[in-house]
DNA sequence: TCGATTGTCTCGCATTGTGCAACTGTCTCA
DNA sequence: TGAGACAGTTGCACAATGCGAGACAATCGA
């Protein structure tokens, strides 16, 4: 009974290894030494990665290291930790600004799923929602993906049976359908009431460096002091911008070419 | 003349990258049928990229993911593009906070380098520095990076002659060495017109998740109006709680277990 | 219980990965 | 200027290794 491992791969991850430890690149010699292996086998394998698309060889073509698109893969800046990470600030900043709870949700399938949450410290605040899921059509995020989903997706979602959680939800698939137009136009999605009593509720798209949308910001508070009157206008210039600014945070976080 | 590239390196990188795509895991079999090798040939391989610590399998035992201790060495907090996008919603805040011009630097052996700058729309403010380097000495990040060297270093570093560029810059070795008391038990470094005239600037360390010092944040304003008269110590608590708050979302950014 | 599916392991063949050595190009020094 | 050292690539031939087929065990669903 033989050996189950692959040697010539074992080889390859360990070399690619070592290159991950010099993001500015390594040469072929350098590698040969600390690897052991024959410079042969040596250049064969970096080829070999080079070809495979894991490697690039550096701005002087003499050092080589790892190939910022491989990585894209591993670390794409849309997975939850990565989105928590870089979306909180943005929640603190916009949360002082209109003096109400933010938060920060993503879809899943015909959900959506609170993933942070900050609070000011008023003294009548909106609990915490982080963890909780909730279905589409009852809160401001989940219309917002909905209205942005093709009209296969939504039929397919409204032909189910909309549970209505206070006599304020809007459960008739057709209303609902009617106020993707707005959100399209505003460019937001309000929810007051419909999901419990006594919270209203305003989100905006954030997109990813492919266009997608990836996750939503809202402000929630107590709906006798928001919105205050007159002011929507102003929390959907205010809630967009910060919509914005955080999908191009998104952008620039994705990896970019690095030459040395 | 035969091709050059080793075959079995090719599969498992192809592998890998198919893995890398799917960051809850994917099984064996999906592998199989994606790949279109032979079922014996993957999981050959799969137990040889998981053996070399480029793989694990996930929380059900069965699916394997990407290990986040492999991508780590390719994608580190600590390197410049990551740095910029991470702080760069501190600086804001910071700059809001105190109204002057906020900047982020990082340790170049002997110098300082300015990676990025946030400037408040004041009628008076500091020019922009990204990009600039300068010597240790003469700037407040500069003194916190030597600040926290060995004493060996430190010593290297003062041995050579230090320039001057205004008339208040410290050049005197024993004079410098005295300053880094006071900069430990602050937890902050100042400077006062010592590099340009008419300039000063506050600067705090940021650590990576290993508590090493890997950049500095700082404010800077006309040396006229900041700091204001009795307010070096609130600054200082402010400087510090930004610096530390950096510090933690360096440690967050780091790549986690993340369970499915 | 049976059949389908999944993943691991053994086996033996022949292809493939390897080290040796030659080669080319570059750089340094006398 | 020429010689030598060094770095990296490439051809060759051997045998070790990687491979696919098939067997097997475990699990799940009808």
């Amino acid at each position: 009974m033989r050996d189950n491992r692959i040697q010539s791969v074992s080889r390859a991850i360990e070399l690619l290894t070592l290159i991950g430890e010099h993001p500015a690149g390594i040469s072929i010699g350098n590698l040969t030494r600390l690897s052991g292996l024959h410079k042969s086998t040596v250049s064969r394998q970096v080829l070999t990665l080079i070809e495979s698309g894991a490697v690039r060889r550096a701005a002087d073509q003499i050092r080589v290291q790892i190939d910022p698109r491989f990585t894209q893969r591993f670390f794409a800046p849309t997975n939850t930790q990565t989105l928590i990470t870089t979306i909180r600030p943005f929640l603190e900043l916009l949360s002082r600004d209109c003096g109400e709870a933010t938060g920060l949700s993503i879809p899943e399938v015909d959900q959506v799923r609170y993933i942070d949450q900050v609070s000011p410290d008023n003294a009548v605040r909106v609990r915490d929602w982080t963890g909780a899921r909730f279905t589409l059509h009852s809160v401001a995020p989940g219309k917002l993906f909905l209205a942005h989903r093709s009209k296969e997706e939504q039929d397919h979602y409204l032909r189910q049976p909309l549970a209505r959680y206070t006599d304020n939800t809007v459960v008739e698939p057709n209303a609902i359908r009617n106020s993707f137009r707005a959100i399209h136009m505003e460019g937001v999605s309000w929810i007051t009431d419909e999901f419990t009593e006594g919270i209203s509720a305003v989100a905006a798209p954030i997109f990813d460096q492919q266009d997608t949308l990836v996750a939503a910001i809202a402000i929630f508070g107590p709906s006798f002091r928001f919105p205050a009157p007159g002011s929507i206008e102003s929390i959907n210039t205010l809630i967009r911008d910060y919509a914005e600014r955080c999908s191009k945070q998104l952008q620039r976080l994705a990896p970019k070419e690095t030459n040395t």
